[in-house]
Formats: C-alpha cells, sequence, structure tokens
DNA sequence: CCGAATCCTATCTGATACTG
DNA sequence: CAGTATCAGATAGGATTCGG
C-alpha cells in the first residue's frame, strides 16, 4: 500500500505503507509509536497535560526540534491534541486523546519492563 | 553513561546511554526494543524457533540485510540465541533466551493494539 | 514561550554482488 | 542456506537563526 505521509521533515510525501489489512499487527503499532521519542511523550503525556517545555525537561535528551518534530507526528496521527493559548508569550498543552489513551496498555507494558529488567542490557562493556 | 556499543554497522563504538539507574524506564525498554524490525523479530520467536529464511518470509519489507544486522543487535543484548547446525548448506536456527521473554507483555501489547486499532491511522490520506 | 526554517553532517538502509 | 561487502541515495538529527 502506498500513501501520502508526513515526514519527520513536515513535508507530505508518497510511501510506502505496510499493508494494514492483513499485516503483522505489530508492524501496525510500530506505525503509530516508532520514532526515538514518541513512546517516551506518550509515557509523559499519560499523567496528564504538559506544556512544551515540561517535556522538554523530562525528556533533556531530546532536542527541541526532535521533540516539536514528534509531536506533530503524533498530532497528525490523532495520538495526541495540542491548545494553543493566544496570550504573549504564546502557552500550548499537549494532550493525549481518546484514541492516545487505548496506547496506554503498550507503553504501561514497556514502563513494567524497564523497570524491572533496566539492568540487564549486555551490550554496557565500558562505563565512565 | 558511556558505552561502547554495536551500531547497525556491526562495528563496535563508543555511544551515549540514557541514564538506566535514574532515567525513564521507557527509555530504557527502548534501548533494547527500538530499532525498525527489532520488536517484529520478537513477536514472530515467541511462537517458537525460526530459522533465518523463515523470518524473511515473514517480514518480506525487511530486507536480508536489516534482517542479518537486527539479528547481530539483538543477540548481542542477550534477547535471543543463534544456533548454527554445520551441515552443508548451512542450517541456522534462532530463539528467544530467558531474557528475552520477559519481552513477551511487552509485545504481546503491542500486538493487540495493532489488531484493535489499526485502521485508526489518519496519516493514510490516498492509497493506490 | 513555542516553535519554524535553514544548513550541514552522521547514520541508516536498499540494491547488488559475492562467499563458505 | 545464511549470511557479508560495498556503494550510493535517503533520512535523521544537531546547531543555529528567525519570528509571532
Amino acid at each position: 500500500m502506498v500513501a501520502y505521509v508526513i515526514t519527520r521533515e513536515g513535508i507530505y510525501v508518497k510511501r510506502h505503507i505496510y499493508n494494514c489489512q492483513a499485516g503483522c499487527p505489530v508492524e501496525s503499532t510500530l506505525q503509530i509509536i516508532a520514532g526515538k521519542w514518541k513512546s517516551v511523550i506518550i509515557y509523559h503525556l499519560l499523567t496528564g497535560t504538559q506544556r512544551f517545555n515540561d517535556l522538554q525537561k523530562e525528556m533533556p535528551d531530546c532536542s527541541r526540534r526532535m521533540l516539536a518534530l514528534q509531536l506533530k507526528e503524533l498530532q497528525v496521527d490523532g495520538v495526541i491534541q495540542k491548545k494553543v493559548y493566544p496570550v504573549i508569550p504564546v502557552k500550548t498543552e499537549y494532550s493525549l486523546t481518546k484514541f492516545g489513551l487505548t496506547l496506554k496498555p503498550v507503553i504501561l507494558a514497556m514502563e513494567v519492563w524497564g523497570k524491572t529488567y533496566n539492568q540487564r542490557a549486555s551490550r554496557q562493556v565500558i562505563e565512565n
């Protein structure tokens, strides 16, 4: 299947999409939550509405640029919604949509695993 | 934290690693299952041992090269194990390790979501 | 404060050909 | 069968600057 999708650069382009009818359900899920920071963003929004800078503080390794790009993709996918308050300086709030909330079990499963099996990653060979 | 890790090209390099003690548990999980095909590979191995070509047939959109690279990373991370039978032609079998099996709840959550909310992706604008 | 636009580089990834 | 080697184009992602 081919569809027009928004790239990380915010441009709509033609792109191959995994077959969503007969395709692997895990691949379908990845369509939505793949991306370096998407699941982390969703995780932080599970606790409620957050402003742009709140998210940034909670994800110090994610640049402002990447945060904005990933937020835009999540918004286009209908996972999150954005509320802009026309004050000066601007204030924006992000929150999960009803649809986004359906991802909760997935993100929570990731949280549980991360808390438990954190230390097992064998790729960490040398530390400094 | 800095550690020596294996890249997708199979080379060990120094790389920044998210703080694994105090860090976000979701980020920790992503350390292991992020990657274009990793969760899909784990998903297919949940049903049991698979050969290289079996996996390839189940993931037609993943090139042989990418499959090999992702398998190697998962192996280095201790998620899967590889058994090579010294016959001609060579036969290899991949299976989840005990550690890899702990990821089952995460992957199953993704499967459930994918089966249910598949069709909701709003990024699919045009189809042909 | 919340981004968008631009520039530039590192990394990823597909295609193709080759090997034990 | 199960990979690896190499190359080239595509994409990701940081730094910086600009604007409402």
